[in-house]
DNA sequence: CTAACTGTACTAGTTAGTTTAATACAGTTT
DNA sequence: AAACTGTATTAAACTAACTAGTACAGTTAG
């Protein structure tokens, strides 16, 4: 299940979309496996079904779940989705790492931090 | 001087303030050094006075500038202001290499991206 | 002192985005 | 037919961002 926060700036739609590509693309929710309906997510969450249904589109368009009238909305196969996502984040990492080194943080900081427990 | 975008979905005043608290913290602009005064940025800016007064006055409360009635808005000593956004770059960098790694990148992978052309 | 600059505060109105609400339609399954 | 599914539409409420106008307070140059 995901999880949404009142304390969190984002809005609703883009809690309950961010959740769940990150779960997809991670392979948690396997390719074929279903979602919440609309109805069932938008009540067990407390908002309202337009809500949802807005995260779902948005999910749909970028190729993370696969929606069919009346059968419901099953996880996609994501190769081309998950490359994607790799491409938007490493750009962010290069941005994030180019604005670290300017306040003085160096690449072998960074390196180290990276490895985790390896050096 | 700073640039702002209309095709930026971020408000005005977070790209001026966002865009001033990196070139101080980089130290491109010295302390002491003066900023446009609220009225003269506004005007060149073509956005109202109270919009760039909400970015300098959050950039007062992270101890980036520092305000004076009368005499205007000037860069601070900002030791303090880096270490906490260094601190906060770090958290996301932190994030995002935890994201990456679930979506399949190597440990080594964003190593040798931190490292630039050095291995 | 006056004029022109500086930051700061306040109120009001507009606009855009988010969310809710209610309703309706279309396809699937039992 | 009934009960589920996704999808679409319209209206309203609410909030944040932005604009507009005005006013006040401190500094500096004449």
């Amino acid at each position: 299940m995901i999880h949404i926060s009142y304390q969190d700036p984002r809005p609703i739609y883009e809690q309950v979309r961010d959740a769940y590509r990150q779960q997809i693309l991670a392979g948690v929710l396997a390719p074929g496996e279903q979602l919440p309906s609309v109805r069932e997510l938008s009540s067990r969450l407390a908002v309202n079904p337009n809500t949802i249904q807005r995260a779902y589109r948005e999910l749909e368009q970028e190729g993370c779940i696969s929606s069919v009238r009346g059968k419901g909305s099953f996880v996609a196969d994501v190769s081309g989705a998950a490359e994607a996502r790799r491409r938007e984040l490493l750009e962010q990492f290069d941005q994030l790492v180019q604005e670290l080194e300017s306040l003085g943080v160096t690449s072998e900081e960074l390196g180290q931090r990276v490895g985790g427990g390896e050096g």
